[in-house]
DNA sequence: GTTTACAAACCAAGCGCTTGCTTGGTATTG
DNA sequence: CAATACCAAGCAAGCGCTTGGTTTGTAAAC
């Protein structure tokens, strides 16, 4: 399964909203606004100017403004859920697995869907107590994921860390790479995952 | 050098306030406010609030409310500058200095300065383009303390990885931690330390 | 194949409120 | 007696959101 696959698969259960829609082009352009000037900055005249519409006319489709933000935060979770997912069954063994959680993780913050993972980041303050909760479970299931791969290679021997600490220290360094990543750097995001991997003593995997 | 003998030396030279001012005790309630509410959540009436004075009393300390977000940052970057460069000459090896360095930076981010260092990492796009450079530039010298002693290490054999792109991920790492590392919940700064260490593949220090 | 019906999408205008900041004057302090 | 720190009041601008009405797309009715 490749990224459009998994991509229109949810559209049409109706988990993500397709991007050619109305609805899939306001949140594309509110998480690039997110994204530069924080969702406080951004105003609903913005967002409506961004889709060419006015103001009051984004109220048809969202009833309020953190609506907007919780929709971008939820449908990121759902889409990078499903593909960390089929990065980890695509793998054989269980380094391979990180190492392609890594890649895909990666992949998530600086490609496609690398504004609206920024927001997820930056601006889950912003979110109400209520969204907060919901978006906090979504995110359980997708921790999961990494969960298991760490805990099996830990039993292994090949982790020298517990996997909780090190699944926290691997979220905040890879979200942190939207900082200061650009790929027309010379560092592919090959490269960079690679590093990391050797940063966690893991060698490279022998085909 | 400790802690308060190294705030105070800061104090005496002007470059950062004292906590026990009026204008110390406004930038850490100010940091307070940052970190939990984020910079545009928080009105000036909240800060004014905060220290027990009215809102417009608040611009004869500061022209701006930017200014004050910009102390925050400058004030805590000066001081833990100073905290590191402490750290760094403490230490014997090359490895040493990294976990000094390490623990410190924890120190940091989850114990006194810890609000004003979340306002660091969460709301530089509040700054104006020119606050901004300044912290930047700031952020350069504390920077290059780490670098400093990744190359050497690197030099050694000692690291798997570019330290450029180690010292970014270890930002990421560690600043996340704010987000999640309780002190009450079992796992000690030491602890913490000790497994990024390890994840990194650099074996326990020996006596 | 035109008409009718109707909902969804949108606009123009603006309301009520909050925001950062200013002003003119009054305590407080050395 | 000057400088510093503060208060009480409020202004102009910008904010999220509402309202009443118009356009647009779609599909059945004739």
């Amino acid at each position: 399964m490749n990224y459009h696959a998994i991509l229109h698969s949810l559209i049409a259960d109706n988990q993500v909203s397709d991007p050619a829609s109305a609805r899939g082009r306001l949140l594309h352009e509110a998480a690039r606004l997110f994204r530069d000037k924080g969702y406080e900055r951004t105003t609903v005249r913005d967002l409506a100017a961004a889709v060419g519409i006015q103001s009051g006319s984004l109220f048809h489709h969202f009833r309020t403004k953190e609506e907007i933000l919780k929709a971008v935060m939820v449908e990121t979770i759902r889409l990078n859920t499903a593909l960390m997912q089929a990065a980890v069954d695509a793998a054989e063994t269980d380094r391979d697995k990180l190492q392609a959680l890594v890649r895909a993780e990666l992949e998530s913050i600086n490609g496609q869907t690398g504004e609206a993972m920024a927001v997820l980041v930056f601006e889950w303050r912003s979110l109400s107590e209520t969204s907060r909760a919901y978006v906090l479970e979504l995110r359980d299931i997708y921790e999961q994921l990494w969960l298991d791969v760490l805990e099996a290679l830990r039993k292994d021997g090949m982790l020298a860390a517990e996997p909780f600490v090190v699944r926290r220290m691997l979220t905040g360094a890879l979200s942190w790479t939207v900082t200061w990543y650009r790929p027309d750097g010379g560092l592919t995001l090959d490269d960079l995952t690679e590093q990391v991997v050797a940063m966690m003593g893991l060698t490279a995997s022998r085909p």
